[in-house]
DNA sequence: CTGAAAGACTCGTCATATCGAGTAGTCAGG
DNA sequence: CCTGACTACTCGATATGACGAGTCTTTCAG
């Protein structure tokens, strides 16, 4: 295997080894060449080899580690789990409690509350002025000790203050629907907006992931008949989580 | 603005240029300091300063143009659409078609269908045993002429074979759903499960995006009473599309 | 005035080289 | 046998230098 010119070395050599590794010539877990060993073998540089492997590193195939090597990332990660489609039962304590349990692991919390004013944007998404005093609350979520999901929610004060709910995790319920029902609100729908990018240096160190790889990011508002009641940016791994939604089809009419 | 040793000196200019551009310093298609000018104001040689523009770029902050410059991307990328909620209302034709025209702008698509024997995968998610016939059909939709969206999607020969609607455009009916209402199925829901990665050659290429933007992937499964009869991997620029969910909370029992 | 050519500027690709840091295997000593 | 130190190996970060290719501005000829 040789480069020719015409294309870009980087992606040739990137193309070379997804082929094999969907082809299954490179199985899950199986260690790539070393960097110095692929230089030999394509006859390029080292920085030509780094850029194929941040390549196939960004496309989720591969996982390096400073030390030991690029290993060939599982195609079907086990820690595949799901979201969204939690909603179509009735949510009985938080979602996330429901789905780590249901996997197998330990879900634990932390987070921390504090009142401040909403924002340009959050005060848009809550249907508020900006300035508007709201909870804000940011979560480390763990499965089994390890983070695995970042979230930050806002619920306007003048919903909530006064009453039991005000600090989002002092009472015994968890669960945003479940919250809100305490004081009478029942929470109509959920709206999730869908977006993907690569993490934040914050992000991938809290979540414990390489730099640069691909997250999802969810803007989530929960409704009590059109009025936005809470609302919350969430992100996640795209190597842990598939977002998973159900969605029913009215019949003919 | 200078580095300080003990995190590295790439992370340190991308958080700094990030904050200039989140406080809004930098606005929307503001052009950055070229590459030799910022290596000028933050010491360092051109290596480092591409290695924090990457990082903005997987971050979807900034996008770069040979021979112009870099620029600050829109943070509300005006293309913002949705897909998923569309399920709600009845879908009349293709749910890209509706959601591209109410975005004011003309749908498009092309495609290629051939009859071919199920992958594994394929299989599994369709509920029938691998190198059973199914119709293959790969999509390539366009909004105002330019390529947005990509699709691949599998109907098994089991159900459609035969029909009026084996071959997915030759009628003149749009969309899954109303197809399948032709040869008397109605489809009851559909799943989606989405994922985040970055886009591969062909993809970046196809969409005319930066090799190496994240891509939003969906497995999208429409079933009739559990019986699954399409699926299909969707993949679509995260930068263009935004996912809308909209998922209902039935009241407490 | 217009259009084409030249030059300056900018990013894309790639080579060579150095040092640091994390990992793992080996081997001697307790 | 276990443990600790040494060493070889691997990736991470960074410098310097070079050439190619796309873009834009300016200039000059027609």
């Amino acid at each position: 295997m040789s480069v020719f010119s015409g294309r870009p070395a980087y992606l040739q050599i990137a193309d070379d080894l997804r082929s094999q590794i969907l082809e299954g010539a490179l199985q899950a877990d199986d260690k790539l060449p070393s960097e110095p060993a692929l230089m030999d073998d394509y006859g390029v540089s080292r920085i030509v080899v780094r850029q194929a492997l941040d390549v196939l590193r960004a496309e989720g195939l591969i996982v390096k580690q400073q030390g030991r090597g690029s290993f060939v990332r599982a195609l079907v990660p086990p820690t595949k789990r799901v979201l969204g489609h939690l909603y179509n039962e009735r949510p009985e304590g938080s979602p996330f409690a429901a789905v780590t349990s249901a996997g197998g692991q330990r879900p634990e919390w932390d987070y921390q509350s504090r009142k401040t004013a909403a924002s340009k944007v959050i005060a848009d998404r809550l249907g508020i002025a900006p300035g508007d005093p709201v909870m804000r609350t940011s979560y480390r979520f763990l499965a089994d000790d390890e983070p695995v999901m970042l979230s930050t929610s806002f619920e306007p004060l003048a919903i909530t203050g006064g009453t039991s709910i005000e600090q989002p995790e002092s009472g015994t319920v968890t669960g945003v629907v479940p919250r809100f029902d305490q004081i009478g609100l029942h929470i109509t729908h959920v709206k999730e907006d869908v977006n993907g990018r690569a993490a934040r240096p914050y992000e991938a160190e809290t979540l414990q992931v390489p730099q640069g790889v691909p997250v999802l990011v969810i803007e989530r508002t929960y409704y009590v008949e059109d009025q936005p009641v809470e609302t919350a940016d969430i992100v996640v791994s795209s190597a842990r989580y598939v977002l998973s939604y159900r969605l029913e089809i009215p019949p003919r009419t």
